[in-house]
DNA sequence: ACACAAGATGTAATCGATTACAAAAATCGA
DNA sequence: TCGATTTTTGTAATCGATTACATCTTGTGT
């Protein structure tokens, strides 16, 4: 077993350059950091010292003189969800332009997994956190908002001191979606929500609620359907749906995948949509352009928001924030698609009643 | 403005846990990396300093004196891309699980951002480096390879010594998907590939023309549309496929998401699938089993690449690899759905003299 | 040629942990 | 109780950089 190899090689030190190019390790770290400071023979002496050698800096020993990681921890609740790959994208391509470094904590849904997170953090391995959750704060994450570590929520307002938030508007968003529902005619709903324990949830919901009491309606005419942003959301409501004798015409779902979820589901057993049931989603993810009918949906500026989101991140490390930062919210682009359209009363009721 | 709010607060040091429980720091390290080593009652002193100044390790510190970051860099072509969410889920499960931590390399399909990423390691700032990207390596990772870290190529077979492979049996799996479409009497194929400069490309191709030869076809039976694996390749495909006068009867595209962009299009122009012409991708991302019709594809273990590959990998970081474990190839599944199907000859002509 | 300012370089402390080695304390048998 | 042995604890070096401060060079004006 010939171990040795991909034994590492032998680590080059500042020490070496120092004595390879006959100077002392402070002028070698000048040289480097700051080359105005050095005279130019030198510089190029050490430089020359640095490519024979192939020197790199050990970013540790730096990391700890330096007292910053240069590392922005993002916490996700599920990396395969499109939604969070995009603003992880946008926080992306902001943060390594900063030669910042991105730790990624995918909870995948389990909430349990914070905590190994929250030691990361606290243990300062990273300058800051991107929180993408959207649960409800509770005492596991409250060290660390404590901490005094730089904290942003994407996703979802924690409504906390010291925390900017930069999130989308959801609320508004939502209660527009019924009120555009409720001008093509609908009048039962269907709301396919999120997990209840997320601020985002509760944030859109509310926003529901408000659209259908600005219609005009109440609380019996809507049914709401629960469970996590997956596509099997959608289609356990589809099967509660299909059960049902008085179905709604128009159904909102709080994210595209339980949307998808829910069409796929209800066309296998020959219901029509838009014609017999209009859904609109909530997040533009790409696929929904690809579905069949495409997809009508709320657009989140996704790649913007975890751009920003980062930028004012950065910000809070650096200690440049200003009052007026603290709170963004980026507006949502309703994109007018095929599974939406007016009641078709007629329609609807020989369907009914060729099912019984 | 008042900054000392989120100012950090005042961060506790070994020592000042030491002088609180009246010992020295040596005593104070080793009751927290390893109590059987202290007397219980030290111990329980020590631990209460702990609690009480709710002292955490500066992990950077402990980085540079223990010689190890206990992160790992993955590096992936695209994070959108759900075939990476999902084996990077893979990784993720395996590497938290023995205290790594993962930082993410992000290539948004531009070459030129490997350089970055290759800094990153060299500068060690990671353990080890799982490489997801199958570009044909190149001088910029020549050096990673050469500095011996540890590596391990998921994705794609880089035949050189000293780095392991964990990857899919791309080839084969290809070569059995042609076989399958000669079998139900297609006889003019299209193959929607990957970048060229991949050498994942380079694998499914080969494994496409030995399906091709087996068959009995020659080059001059298929057609080749080129691009990254996006939606927009397979549109684009989709446009060149209609306006072709002998159109192929069967298609494979080289990733699901062309397939199913190829799909969409080509509906949209009356091209009924499978009647018309069959697709089969390539991947079994979740969403190909939500299309319309749902897509005939095959599926890679993403989830166990990841897992096997960050195995593979914290093999190499601990030196208890075995020569056997170099390389491992791992099965693909045939998903057979509704976007294959025997040709018809006479739907297909009809369908074509239409057209003229 | 000299004094003095400005600029370049070197010395050594520092970041905050771990750990080899030395020293002290506890344990044991007689 | 004493000395030998074992166990526990402390001292100080170490990981590899950066940087305040001291010291040495160089340049400038007279």
């Amino acid at each position: 077993m010939s171990r040795k190899r991909w034994r590492a090689v032998k680590e080059i030190r500042i020490a070496d350059v120092a004595r390879l190019a006959g100077v002392s390790t402070a002028t070698v770290s000048r040289v480097l950091s700051d080359p105005e400071k050095v005279r130019k023979k030198t510089h190029d002496l050490v430089m020359e010292a640095v490519r024979r050698s192939g020197y790199i800096p050990n970013s540790t020993a730096q990391k700890l003189r330096m007292r910053r990681t240069m590392n922005v921890l993002v916490i996700a609740p599920r990396l395969t969800n499109p939604v969070f790959a995009e603003i992880l994208r946008g926080v992306d391509d902001e943060l390594t332009q900063s030669g910042y470094g991105i730790i990624i904590g995918n909870l995948d849904n389990r909430r349990e997994r914070e905590a190994r997170y929250v030691d990361l953090a606290l243990s300062r391995q990273v300058d800051g956190v991107l929180l993408l959750t959207g649960y409800i704060p509770e005492n596991d994450t409250r060290n660390m908002r404590e901490s005094g570590l730089p904290i942003v929520a994407l996703c979802a307002a924690i409504h906390e001191d010291g925390i900017p938030n930069v999130v989308v508007q959801d609320r508004e968003a939502t209660r527009q979606a019924v009120e555009y529902l409720a001008r093509l005619g609908h009048r039962r709903f269907g709301y396919i929500s999120g997990t209840l324990s997320s601020i985002i949830e509760v944030e859109r919901f509310a926003g529901f609620q408000e659209g259908i009491a600005a219609a005009g309606f109440t609380q019996g005419d809507f049914v709401r359907w629960e469970g996590p942003f997956v596509f099997s959301t959608g289609v356990a409501a589809a099967e509660a749906f299909l059960q049902m004798k008085d179905r709604p015409t128009a159904i909102f779902a709080a994210c595209d995948e339980s949307a998808i979820g829910f069409i796929k589901r209800v066309r296998a057993e020959r219901v029509r949509v838009p014609q017999d049931v209009s859904v609109i989603g909530f997040d533009g993810i790409e696929f929904a352009d690809y579905t069949e009918p495409t997809l009508t949906t709320f657009r989140q500026p996704l790649h913007e928001l975890g751009r920003v989101g980062a930028d004012v991140l950065l910000r809070l490390i650096h200690r440049e924030m200003r009052p007026e930062d603290w709170n963004i919210r980026l507006p949502l682009t309703l994109l007018e698609r095929e599974t939406t359209g007016p009641v078709l009363h007629k329609d609807y009721k020989s369907l009914r009643r060729s099912a019984l």
